[in-house]
DNA sequence: CCAGGTCTTAAACAAACGTTTAATTAAAAC
DNA sequence: GTTTTAATTAAACGTTTGTTTAAGACCTGG
């Protein structure tokens, strides 16, 4: 262990170590399901360092939540607006956030898992944060679809599923993983264009339109 | 209250209140941020009855699980096989699957939160249910799809990706719900039309198809 | 009426929980 | 070299945790 480090570093490093433990705990056994002793063992550290370094449990997970939420949050601004049209932008987004998704796994989970509690403390910074996201793939995405003869489509629905679907292989993941026969954790790569390419064009994908009406 | 029960069914009674009440706090607190004790009392029942009932507070968590992943089995089942085209039957099988998460929102919510757990105990049993919906899935969708010319899909990443969106209204609600300016939880059917028209051709639905391939 | 099963209760158990305190070490600043 | 500041430690705080026990209530079948 290098603990010969430049002096100012080594409180640093322990609070990355903190983070990075937690997001690993938190993703497999829940939030609540973790106890603080644990965490401390899993890192390396004292357990009062916990709580010296975030002020409380609840305010790691918080600081948990917001760096993911702040990075998705990035790859949607930086994936989705520009001069192209919405199908192109759409397919980029799709590919980078699963690749963020892909290397913030545990994070992503914790995120996932903690977004139906109603902690009246957290609840309202997820909002803050479900709020910017809605307006940028409002204006992104559903108004220039709207523009080109589209039905017009609600932010709040089209937000959550696009999300949802990113993720859903990184949610089932640890089941798929216990199954037989399949499930080994290949490259993101190849889901990435079947997300994208199911988003563009539906499951029978850029083929067979020329179905009548259904129901 | 109506304490004058026929005798034999109180405890039936009792049972059914412990399960429904586990389901509400669980699904806002979850598993494990959720006490025995505040359980008890939101039921209306001595803390001894719930481990009289269940065993343990993990059984009541399995039975919770087993009750809501029983139910959607028996969805795919009833719904994705018969002899019209995968279009059509999936289109039903999205709409019927909204429908049957909507009336079991908390339950979806606690399965979903559980997920990614790795407790030795849940696992394997939630391993057990996907190799179940992964065969129907394959069976029903991904053979039929794949011998009308489409490319070959795993079910492996379609049948997360089916369930997660469906889910997806469900998941975010309680942050929607919150934000301004929208979320009011409005009736399931719009939402179940649009995940299906999306599964089927895409977010720009049955338009627009003539663009050329992307990146 | 009484025996037998189901259901319900209050009380206690050890263990684990998140948090706080006070004392000590180590590096930085002056 | 001394003062400041940051990092780390062991120990204890009072709650709350899931579970168990033993006794009592209730209704049912004989």
């Amino acid at each position: 262990m290098s603990k010969k480090v430049n002096g100012k570093e080594k409180g640093r490093l322990s609070r990355q170590r903190i983070i990075e433990e937690a997001e690993r705990l938190f993703a497999r056994q829940g939030y609540s399901g973790t106890g603080l002793r644990e965490l401390a063992a899993a890192a390396g550290v004292n357990l009062a360092m916990i709580n010296y370094f975030f002020g409380s449990k609840k305010q790691l997970l918080k600081e948990i939540l917001d760096g993911f939420l702040a990075g998705y949050l990035e790859v949607a601004r930086q994936e989705l607006q520009g001069d192209e049209e919405v199908r192109v932008r759409l397919d980029r987004f799709v590919r980078c956030a699963v690749a963020y998704f892909a290397s913030h796994r545990d994070a992503l989970l914790v995120t996932i898992a903690e977004l139906p509690r109603d902690d009246p403390e957290i609840i309202e910074y997820k909002a803050a944060w479900g709020r910017q996201m809605m307006e940028i793939i409002d204006r992104e995405i559903c108004q220039p679809l709207a523009r080109e003869g589209s039905r017009r489509l609600s932010p709040h629905l089209i937000g959550p599923l696009l999300t949802s679907m990113m993720a859903s292989r990184f949610l089932f993941a640890p089941v798929m993983e216990r199954m037989a026969g399949g499930g080994e954790v290949r490259g993101g790569r190849e889901y990435a264009e079947l997300v994208s390419r199911i988003v563009l064009d539906g499951i029978e994908g850029e083929r067979n339109h020329n179905y009548g009406s259904v129901n």
